[in-house]
RNA sequence: GGCGAGAUAGCUCAGUUGGCUAGAGCAUGCGGUUCAUACCCGCAGUGUCGAGGGUUCAAAUCCCCCUCUCGCUACCA
């Protein structure tokens, strides 16, 4: 077969802030699926993925657990390559932004594009607004106010360093114009145009002072790299990229990238910031970006301490990893976003590959053994409904590879499904138990079954891309062999004395709900003990319970206490504060006085049962207005590692306006 | 409240630039079959296409308005 090109594939990289749900993981068997599709093919292909590592969060989770961040990704970064691995992804590189060649030539990149006066040191100047820890530019003003508050924003600085993107934008526009396929779907192309490109770019801040975990900035140690001048470059800098022009060969050969597989939630990063990165360094910008959409979990939100969050090492352990990869390919949608539940995967798994595939192998050698001992013989004894079934056949590389072009994964699939559809159809209508009663019928049986096992070999090789075991296990079973791609729109090929086997192994075993859904409940669990191990928090409330550890603040003297005046509150009537979530407005008895005090406890508390409540007050706080209603102090409680609040009440009977101290 | 996405058969979803009795798969019911993993094949449905209004010869599709759901975000004094 001819070598048609190198073709360059990137996921995004994750990131290593924890363990990666089914719906991140469903990105990598994607781009695993069309880089087996395009190495069968023929194209000499480079794949690269792996984990972006820097950043606050990390140092922060990492401190909470008490170790370096190194430490912690490197627990992470390696969970995630498992994982990888274990969904049979054929990546040819697992790139970390923590390799040392990657930081090298981060700080390589940043000094020159500082050095050439794309980057330049600036500050966030004048329109802080310090309630709100948000800066400002003049055209989000409203009324030259904090347009989330509507307060007054102050003149404040902060060091860092920017890039001069407006510079690039005119550039970047053409670029569009000129490659319309760059940006798919092409919904998202409008969206960067009107949304960002039309109003005029803002220049990127790319480096921080507020964190120290990070690549630093050669000339500058206090500052380190922002996330996507350190990220995106992962691109380049795993194939060897030099920003000082020495990169390798195999850089050379692959950039650009033939096709950046990400998230439909950083097409902007994608299109925007990296082509413009790349323009500045002066290298071609890569052919196509696609914004996939995501893989979402049915049913109640999920969260790790309810334990309801699928992981795909869990799917493989109950599924196996082939029908864990056809379940997340086949509800791969192209613009909306996929669903994923127990019960669904449980109907897929039994009506597609057991039924469907399954079940048509099997029967089908099963047959061949009965009649022929295991061999099919190609005798020419043909008929008409032969030619239906070879139709669908032949037409099925075809057919799947135009839906992989267009990125449409699950309707490629489909099309590889059609042949084992077909096939069973193709059964019924030639009824070979029939024919095996009559021996004149034996030529025209052998034939049936000869072109049932061609059809499976078909249908098993195009099956490769996406089900890389199982596509094996049936050339195997059926002793045929994986075949050139160019030549798997041809019928017939099948040697006449291929002898399948004689202990057909089942492919897919029909799985019960019910004993699905029992096993679920041990992962459930053994998945909420593993939260409350990590957070920790005592499984069972015993009197060992494990105090919460917060950060300290300062000390501060008795003086500042006794400016605090605390009293006891009762409360009277309380409401919700309308078109808001979780705010409720209370009125307080306090002494003789009833205060109206704001609080967001509107998720823990219904209006009714804080009705006649005695509880603790802050009374002299100044008055404030949340959410158009004055407040004029502060309910107290407390608040566990989850979130949960508690109102602190009187332990004894306390009159109203009682005060705390 | 802001931004974004969505609402089509019991379920998961398709429905191209508005155009013939609105589709697929699964689930359901009935029939056929027995090689096979109670499987496969065939047939059959059911839908006020979220509500209302408008444009049009014609609207699931375009416009307006409303309701609800989901995600992110804000209010937590």
């Amino acid at each position: 077969m001819q070598n048609k090109g190198k073709y360059y594939l990137t996921t995004a990289i994750a990131y290593t802030s924890g363990k990666p749900h089914i719906g991140n993981s469903y990105e990598i068997v994607m781009a695993d699926a069309i880089c087996r599709l395009k190495r069968q093919q023929g194209y000499d292909v480079f794949f690269q993925t792996g984990t972006d590592e820097h950043g606050q969060k990390i140092e922060e989770k990492a401190k909470t657990a008490g170790i370096t961040p190194k430490e912690f990704v490197d627990q992470v970064a390696g969970t995630i390559r498992s994982i990888c691995d274990s969904l049979n992804i054929s990546y040819d590189k697992f790139i970390r932004t923590t390799d040392e060649y990657h930081e090298k030539q981060v700080q390589k990149i940043f000094k020159r594009l500082y050095d050439q006066g794309d980057i330049y040191k600036g500050s966030y100047e004048g329109l802080y607004c310090t309630p709100c820890e948000s800066f400002w530019t003049e055209s989000q003003l409203v009324d030259g106010k904090c347009p989330d508050c509507g307060r007054e924003v102050k003149p404040a600085k902060e060091e860092a360093y920017f890039f001069k993107m407006s510079k690039y934008a005119d550039k970047l526009m053409k670029y569009y114009e000129e490659h319309p396929e760059f940006i798919q779907p092409v919904s998202r192309k409008n969206e960067m145009v009107n949304n960002f490109l039309k109003p005029g770019l803002q220049d990127l801040c790319v480096s921080r002072t507020s964190f120290k975990w990070g690549i630093p900035v050669t000339f500058d140690e206090r500052h380190v790299v922002y996330v996507w001048l350190d990220a995106l470059t992962n691109y380049i800098t795993g194939i060897g990229y030099d920003a000082e022009g020495n990169s390798t060969e195999q850089y050379k050969k692959l950039w650009p990238a033939d096709l950046h597989l990400i998230g439909k939630d950083i097409v902007r990063f994608h299109t925007i910031y990296w082509p413009i990165f790349l323009m500045a360094l002066g290298e071609p910008l890569p052919k196509q970006v696609f914004g996939h959409p995501w893989l979402l979990q049915g049913g109640e939100k999920m969260s790790k301490s309810r334990g309801n969050v699928i992981y795909a090492d869990d799917l493989i352990a109950l599924y196996g990893v082939d029908a864990v990869r056809y379940y997340v390919l086949h509800e791969m949608p192209y613009e909306n976003d996929g669903t994923i539940t127990w019960e669904l995967m449980t109907e897929r798994f039994n009506s597609d590959l057991a039924n469907v595939l399954g079940n048509l192998v099997n029967r089908t050698i099963s047959m061949t053994n009965k009649y022929f001992g295991g061999i099919a013989v190609k005798t020419g004894v043909t008929e008409a409904v032969d030619e239906e079934l070879k139709a669908v056949v032949t037409a099925a590389r075809e057919k799947a590879a135009d839906k992989m072009n267009a990125m449409k994964v699950a309707e490629a699939i489909d099309e590889v499904f059609a042949i084992f559809k077909r096939s069973n159809k193709y059964i019924d209508e030639t009824e070979p138990w029939v024919l095996a009663k009559s021996e004149d019928k034996k030529d025209r049986l052998s034939e049936v079954m000869y072109n049932l096992l061609e059809a499976i070999a078909i249908g098993a090789n195009l099956l490769l891309p996406y089900m890389p075991e199982t596509g094996n296990a049936i050339l195997e079973q059926i002793s045929d062999r994986v075949r050139e791609y160019d030549t798997l729109n041809q019928f017939g090929l099948r040697a006449s004395d291929a002898k399948v086997t004689d202990t057909p192994k089942i492919l897919f075993a029909r799985q019960d709900l019910a004993v699905i859904m029992e096993k679920v409940a041990q992962i459930q669990e053994a998945q909420k003990a593993e939260y409350q191990r990590e957070n920790g928090i005592a499984a069972e409330p015993s009197k060992e319970e494990k105090g919460i550890d917060i950060e300290p603040k300062d000390e501060i003297s008795y003086d500042d206490f006794a400016k605090l005046q605390f009293q006891v509150g009762e409360i009277l009537a309380c409401e919700a504060v309308p078109k808001s979530k979780k705010l409720l407005c209370s009125q307080v008895k306090i002494g003789s006085q009833v205060k109206q005090i704001v609080s967001g406890i509107k998720l823990h508390y219904s209006p009714e049962e804080m009705v006649g409540k005695k509880v603790m007050v802050l009374v002299n706080l100044a008055p404030r207005t949340i959410a158009g209603v004055e407040s004029q102090g502060m309910l107290l409680c407390a608040e566990d590692a989850e979130g949960n609040l508690a109102l602190m009440t009187p332990e004894r009977e306390m009159p109203a306006g009682a005060e705390i101290c």
